[in-house]
DNA sequence: ACTACAATCTTTACATCGTCAAGATTGGTA
DNA sequence: TACCAATCTTGACGATGTAAAGATTGTAGT
């Protein structure tokens, strides 16, 4: 859409992309604005122009990736049979996408500034949690759940695809079984009677 | 235990104190080497006697943590009825340590070099997750689950705990209710024939 | 008791980092 | 055409992690 604001080129989504690039490829841990200015064939102050500070341009960054994250949530939903099936493929997605970047957790719940409340009744922002959110209560009203226990069954399925997530993105941990299937095969929630 | 190795004090342990210390004060974010050393009243490189390098601290740091974390897990199945209420009171001892340190959490896992193997038959080291599968299977067994099912629920239960300390440690999530009732109040895994 | 040694700590130096201030470049606009 | 404001560069600052060299000092060997 909007190109080339200016005469140098289109300084500002450059940084945005090949941070994210370089992100890929390095982690957040080495992620630096001066190296990212250099790979943009820019002076290391450059950036200033369109971010005060390199907070600001994480954020923007994780903002970008955020809409990458919706759009593939929102596609995985697209075929979906009923509300139960679409909270299957929801997870699904969720955790195939930090599979297949896992760096991008790190950065997108670390340092992108995204904000997730669930307090909130009216989440305004497009955001990955409202989605799901709306997604899980659909399937919470096909089940004919108590409304009271809408935000604790949220909040605990949230936990299950995040801790996934979290665990798969983790450096540290090794698992060679598939993850996308832990919240499938899961049978031991369903045989306790209480925890 | 071992006291004074040398003669200008116990320079190695208070680095890893004092280092804690600085963990919870400030986050894990503005940690530096060089303040700690100066809150240690020593010269900035005095470290690198103990230390080959920050990440090495930040890993004995992390150890240390491990072993307090431990502690908790192991106090709180001290007095567990039966094998489901260990895994229980586990989960929220897991879930209060962190509510407790909220920037443990982050420091633990992502910059303490601690590692978890999940297809690993035999877990040698003293860890919170080898503590966690002991009694976790333990509970299988008396619910009769199938063996082969073990492997799956405890990273799906591991998981779910995991996930709640991730989001409740996370400055971006807000939620004023109580996290270490998710994992006892949910009833929509018991409710779902398959996800 | 004296001497070496090795562990511990200090000083100095360097590259890299984020950020600020001042000035140069340049496209659009009056 | 002249100005302006957005964009970019240059240079500098303090903070950071770390490497190299030298000082200090407890301990071991004679």
């Amino acid at each position: 859409m909007e190109k080339k604001p200016y005469h140098h080129g289109d300084l500002r989504n450059k940084l945005i992309e090949r941070g994210i690039e370089m992100l890929s490829e390095e982690g957040a841990q080495d992620f630096s604005l001066r190296k990212l200015a250099a790979k943009c064939g820019v002076s290391h102050t450059a950036p200033y122009s369109h971010f005060e500070s390199v907070d600001k341009l994480r954020q923007a960054m994780g903002e970008h990736v955020a809409h990458q994250f919706m759009e593939k949530l929102r596609g995985s939903v697209q075929h979906a049979e009923d509300s139960t099936a679409a909270v299957t493929s929801l997870g699904k997605a969720y955790i195939s996408f930090f599979s297949e970047n896992p760096l991008y957790f790190q950065f997108l719940f670390y340092h992108s500034g995204l904000s997730i409340d669930f307090d909130e009744k009216t989440q305004s922002d497009y955001q990955p949690f409202t989605f799901f959110k709306e997604t899980a209560y659909r399937m919470f009203d096909a089940l004919g759940l108590p409304k009271e226990d809408y935000l604790n069954n949220l909040i605990a399925l949230w936990s299950m695809v995040h801790g996934i997530a979290s665990l798969l993105t983790n450096k540290g941990v090794r698992y060679s079984g598939d993850w996308s299937e832990v919240l499938s095969n899961n049978t031991i929630f369903a045989r306790r009677k209480e925890f």
